[in-house]
DNA sequence: CATATTTTGTGAGATATCTCATATAAAGTA
DNA sequence: TACTTTATATGAGATATCTCACAAAATATG
């Protein structure tokens, strides 16, 4: 995590994600902006926080380690969103792991000196209160899916919303993650799919041949 | 839904469920009391509550209709939480069906007076991040625990939790709902336990034979 | 360039879970 | 009481998904 000193950059960085808004005083001047390689952590697990983060660019997961050891990935965060504002509002929770996907930007503010501000401020708890529905309701919507539907329709929705131009190229292990499946389970539906005349494979591509059918099989996915 | 007007129960509800200390001003004074029976919805899909409900006494569940017209069962909440709460926050949200699973107690604020109040309120609003946070960390770790264990554990953490006596009595359908799988499934797994001796099935209960055995298999599913 | 490491791909066999059909028992109701 | 509805129970057969072991390809590294 890099503080980055670029002025025009936070300033663009806080008028193109509307951070200012979230406030009802100025902390354009005490917001700090910070870069987030890929792969590195924003917040590491059991490590209090000093900043409440606000992701302006970027992508980051969030982690939990189970008591048996094993790491579950239990969310995403694209920006615009607060990070460690879960920790502002109970200072009490256990503290979660927070790693950046992309090369992250954030804008940072003290908890120090901005604390007790945030926390009367009810513009900025409105905008949390709003943010957090979005997500908790977004999460729900994924947990049925997963709970709902196999991945065949899911991965079917998946393709037709990461399409480029018909192709899909991704890193299979990070998709086998994002669906909660293992890497083996999601490659044979691929196969299911190419087997079925859905898709095309080409090296380590997909082509998409049937687009009609991807939708048919992605239409239940939806939720409204 | 009825409205109680039963004064002293009025009071004894709003102060065993800290209903006051929710918001910086005193609603005392116009909180109406309704009970819902069990069955009953206290917001119906589509339908734009009138009041901010608070839950005092009580559960419910709230459902969600697919696309396919199948009806999907999100999330359970007991005493003490709001109920409409998303409807106040943003009020471009699809209205989602609740429904009593139990007789019900619930302090009810309307919001034609109390809309703006509310939304300028940092304690309300406070406290309100707070029990989102917390539905939402509840939520995941319910969503991870279900993608993570086969039904055989967490039936076993169950059965301890909600055991009476080392006997297990319940609707096994709303059991299975619970769960997220099907009746089949959930009497497969319980039969399981009895091969394993580790419960014995009386009439329609089970009786906890070996609850050594159950406390090994609940283990993994601690998160912490 | 050669070797080590990571990512990708495949097979085999097991387990978890589902759907559907059907039967019985229990509980509510005319 | 007879009838209807709801909860409980079980079998059969299918599908979704997992684990593990291993092979091949791609990428990184000395």
């Amino acid at each position: 995590m890099k503080r980055v000193r670029d002025e025009s950059l936070r300033q663009e960085l806080m008028e193109s994600s509307a951070y200012l808004d979230q406030f009802s005083f100025d902390v354009g001047s005490d917001a700090e902006l910070f870069m987030v390689p890929a792969g590195e952590y924003i917040i590491k697990e059991g490590v209090r926080p000093e900043y409440l983060f606000y992701l302006c660019r970027g992508r980051a997961r969030l982690f939990m380690t189970l008591s048996n050891g094993d790491v579950a990935l239990i969310d995403f965060f694209s920006a615009p969103c607060f990070i460690g504002e879960m920790e502002l509002i109970s200072d009490d929770r256990e503290v979660r792991a927070v790693q950046a996907i992309e090369d992250s930007y954030l804008l940072a503010l003290p908890l120090r000196r901005y604390r007790d501000r945030l926390l009367n401020d009810a513009c900025f708890l409105r905008s949390l209160c709003r943010l957090l529905g979005v997500k908790n309701y977004r999460n729900t919507v994924t947990f049925i899916r997963n709970q709902t539907f196999p991945l065949i329709n899911r991965l079917a929705a998946f393709i037709l919303m990461t399409e480029d131009q018909g192709v899909i190229r991704k890193e299979y292990a990070q998709v086998a993650e994002y669906f909660g499946v293992s890497y083996r389970h999601l490659l044979y539906v691929f196969a299911e799919l190419v087997e079925r005349g859905y898709l095309r494979k080409e090296k380590k591509s997909y082509v998409i041949l049937d687009r009609a059918a991807l939708e048919e099989l992605s239409r239940d996915v939806e939720v409204r």
